[in-house]
DNA sequence: GAAGGCGGTCTTTTT
DNA sequence: GACCGCCTTC
């Protein structure tokens, strides 16, 4: 394929300079990623560079997978080597091979948002902090803040001389990078802040991976904070091949530390940079950009640019202003249900963009309402999910990685009897021997001042954990966690934990996915290693996605946040809750820190481009704020919107539509789409009462032939009755001798 | 000492 | 409306 074919002539002369740092402005949909990728071929291609000199860098794991998958196709497949991954993996994969130098273990592991909070919580207790005076949420903010910023404690502490609830967040700070290390851990911050450490104190170091990456890509510029500012700088500092592409109006994470000032002075940085701006735009029609331009052209801190598009102006954008959120809600599904039955689009050419996640409630009704198929991309994150932090917990636990987070996780889990005050206790004896709470708990000979009647409760957990280790020795990673769900009958806990039935399903089906994650790890890899599994994976970002792998159903209306929208596009988007307090929101009105509000100008310019066809924009006059009905006005950036462009509909055709959404029958259709409480749900009930159901015996016998989803075809050496399940070893194909539990394996003989 | 219920608090966005 | 900590009960 020609590299050139496909590409105007500004991002011909971004693929063209190659040597010395180049800044591409890339506006929305502007061709960025064909750029970028098209830049990669022609060094490889043109200019001989060798794969193994090239790093992209890129902010998650999405981009950089298809990034991968862009380059590969380019290249028929002769980029491997090529480094493309994430700013998190590529540091871990950097200190990885360096740890010792920072004095923590090889097999170090990666703390999450659950770990440090647990952490946090630990720190609070020892330094008998009051949370209410030091709000966990603000400390952990303020630290993950300090470290985006490369300070340490001792900085952090400096800095804040005089202040005395800054000294106080900057003793917490110290106090939990020192618990961090107690548990060979590192957050994901440490990540990058430990690679600029390391890369400024050992020069040599430095000096490698310089050598290594002499070309170095980054995506979404924008975005970076001054860590990983700064890291891009030591690695670029010898051959200054540095790329970055970006769009400063596109830039909304502030609140995670992002500084737009690092795109907006690249060329201060990096003297005689060559800067390229794409401004043409392949996506949306003249009016969409005509409205995007008028927006941002009402920020100031801003290099000026101005995006353009051969295509017609087509619609204009439509705005509706509703008198309550269901009633927008209502409108939203009237009009994609009218587009839909014309056969004008289906389902999956619609996105909701809406600015907080409160929203979506009253969409998602209105949706189920109208029988309209719909996802919501949620913020939540699989390894995030309390199951799956359980259940991994426990795996990691069995395998022999003491870590008294997880160990405090699981301790009481389900319930066993051993509360609070027992774990305190547990943890200081387990601090005074230097062991770690699990040894702890199996501990006979020391004397743990507990009654005997907890002492066996915890005993007993100990010795849980040692005979899952024990029996299930050599097996599989997803069956190890099938005898751990067994044991500990967890199916039955979640069951009565579980609010819904929904609930509940959706629970058994992250088992499901985490099961099918462990089995693919462990036929692709050579060594698996739990440990490895974990710090591989916790870097993954959404792998919540229900529709898009083995997805039945993929033409589904989507619902998500602005930020979760950048970066794709879509034929139709509605814009939700266009008001003043809600968009611009509450809090960039009332600091009048004219970079707030800017911030929020932005995240609407993002949500403006993702349209490609046809942009409706809705808000209501009063929306439910705490509990408090409250009046809003229509955004202000509404009204930055030349009126030209817009097609307005002052008065709602149907004023009423609020009060049809309150009629009886409106009310009575309304709440049979709601989730049942428990009470209403009989059948849950039962379920509840029954239990779950144990091992039955398998339809096949030793010496069949068997199927399993993942390790294929198989041969059954035996069948052994075990406590409650049927343990099955089965020699495989393709990944040899396995044992497994019939229950969950779900064999199938053929 | 553990578990469950009650009342007070706070709402942006998250790799 | 959801979450968390505190308080009461067992």
């Amino acid at each position: 394929m020609d590299i050139f074919s496909e590409l105007n002539e500004a991002q011909k002369s971004a693929v063209l300079h190659t040597e010395g740092p180049v800044l591409i402005l890339a506006g929305a949909g502007s061709g960025k990623t064909r750029t970028i990728v098209s830049r990669m071929a022609y060094l490889m291609k043109e200019k001989g560079v060798v794969p193994w000199h090239i790093l992209a860098v890129t902010f998650t794991n999405k981009a950089a997978k298809e990034m991968k998958e862009r380059i590969g196709e380019l290249m028929e497949g002769n980029a491997d080597g090529i480094w493309v991954s994430t700013f998190h993996s590529a540091c871990l994969r950097i200190l990885f091979r360096h740890a010792g130098l920072l004095g923590y273990p090889d097999n170090f592991e990666i703390a999450d948002a659950a770990d440090q909070k647990a952490l946090l919580k630990e720190v609070y207790k020892d330094m008998s902090v009051d949370p209410k005076r030091y709000p966990e949420k603000m400390t952990a903010r303020e630290i993950s803040r300090a470290k985006d910023e490369l300070m340490s404690p001792e900085n952090f502490a400096e800095a804040s001389k005089g202040d005395f609830s800054l000294e106080m967040v900057a003793e917490i700070y110290r106090a939990y990078q020192a618990s961090l290390k107690r548990n060979a851990s590192m957050d994901f911050d440490d990540l990058i802040m430990n690679t600029v450490r390391l890369f400024q104190e050992y020069p040599d170091v430095l000096d490698h991976w310089q050598e290594r990456f002499q070309y170095i890509l980054v995506d979404e510029y924008q975005d970076t904070n001054t860590a990983q500012f700064t890291l891009l700088k030591l690695l670029a500092s010898k051959y200054k091949n540095l790329c970055v592409v970006g769009d400063d109006d596109q830039s909304i994470y502030r609140f995670r530390g992002a500084n737009i000032y690092n795109i907006l002075d690249f060329e201060k940085y990096y003297p005689g940079a060559k800067v390229v701006r794409l401004e043409e735009n392949y996506r949306s029609t003249g009016n969409i950009l005509s409205a995007a331009n008028a927006v941002i052209s009402k920020n100031r801190l801003r290099k000026t640019k101005t995006l353009w598009t051969s295509k017609a102006a087509g619609d204009r954008i439509s705005f509706r202003q509703l008198d309550s959120p269901m009633g927008e809600a209502s409108f939203i599904a009237d009009d994609i249900k009218s587009k839909v039955s014309c056969k004008e689009a289906e389902y999956g050419d619609f996105a909701v963009l809406v600015r907080t996640n409160i929203q979506t409630k009253e969409i998602e009704d209105a949706f189920r309402i109208n029988h309209i198929s719909y996802d919501v991309v949620k913020g939540l994150r699989f390894w995030d999910t309390k199951v799956i932090k359980d259940l991994t917990s426990y795996l990691l636990t069995v395998a022999g990685s003491a870590n008294d987070v997880r160990t405090v996780r699981i301790i009481n889990l389900p319930r066993r009897g051993i509360g609070p005050s027992t774990v305190e206790k547990l943890l200081h004896f387990a601090r005074e021997y230097g062991i770690s709470l699990l040894e702890a708990c199996g501990d006979k000979g020391r004397p743990i001042p507990i009654s005997s009647n907890t002492r066996s409760k915890v005993r007993s957990f100990y010795d849980l954990i040692v005979k899952i280790r024990k029996e299930t020795e050599g097996f599989p990673f997803s069956s190890i966690l099938e005898k751990i769900i067994d044991e500990t009958d967890y199916m039955n806990y979640l069951l009565q934990e579980a609010e819904s039935k929904e609930k509940y399903e959706e629970m058994r089906q992250y088992i499901d996915k985490l099961k099918e994650t462990l089995d693919s790890y462990e036929a692709e890899t050579d060594n698996p290693d739990i440990v490895d599994f974990m710090r591989q994976n916790g870097l993954e970002g959404n792998a919540l996605d229900k529709n898009s792998e083995d997805g039945t159903e993929k033409n589904r209306v989507l619902i998500m946040t602005m930020h979760n929208a950048k970066g794709l596009e879509f034929p139709y988007v509605y814009m939700a809750g266009a008001e003043e307090g809600l968009f611009p929101g509450y809090s960039a009105i009332s600091m009048e820190d004219p970079m707030e509000m800017e911030e929020e100008r932005r995240l609407c310019y993002v949500a403006i481009t993702r349209a490609k066809k046809k942009l409706t924009i809705s808000c209501a006059r009063q929306r439910m704020v705490r509990g408090e009905l409250k009046y809003a006005s229509t955004s202000r950036f509404m009204k930055e919107i030349p009126a030209n462009l817009l097609d307005t509909i002052e008065r709602p055709q149907r004023a009423t539509r609020y009060e049809r959404k309150l009629s009886p029958e409106r009310e009575s259709a309304h709440e049979a789409f709601i989730e049942k409480p428990l009470a209403f749900s009989k059948e849950f009930q039962q379920l509840k009462k029954g239990g779950q159901i144990g091992g039955r015996k398998p339809d096949y016998e030793e010496g069949d032939s068997v199927q399993h989803f993942k390790f294929g075809q198989g041969k059954v050496l035996s069948i052994k009755a075990g406590e409650r399940d049927y343990e099955v070893t089965v020699d495989f194909e393709t990944v040899g001798v396995r044992k497994m539990f019939a229950g969950f394996a779900k064999l199938k003989k053929i």
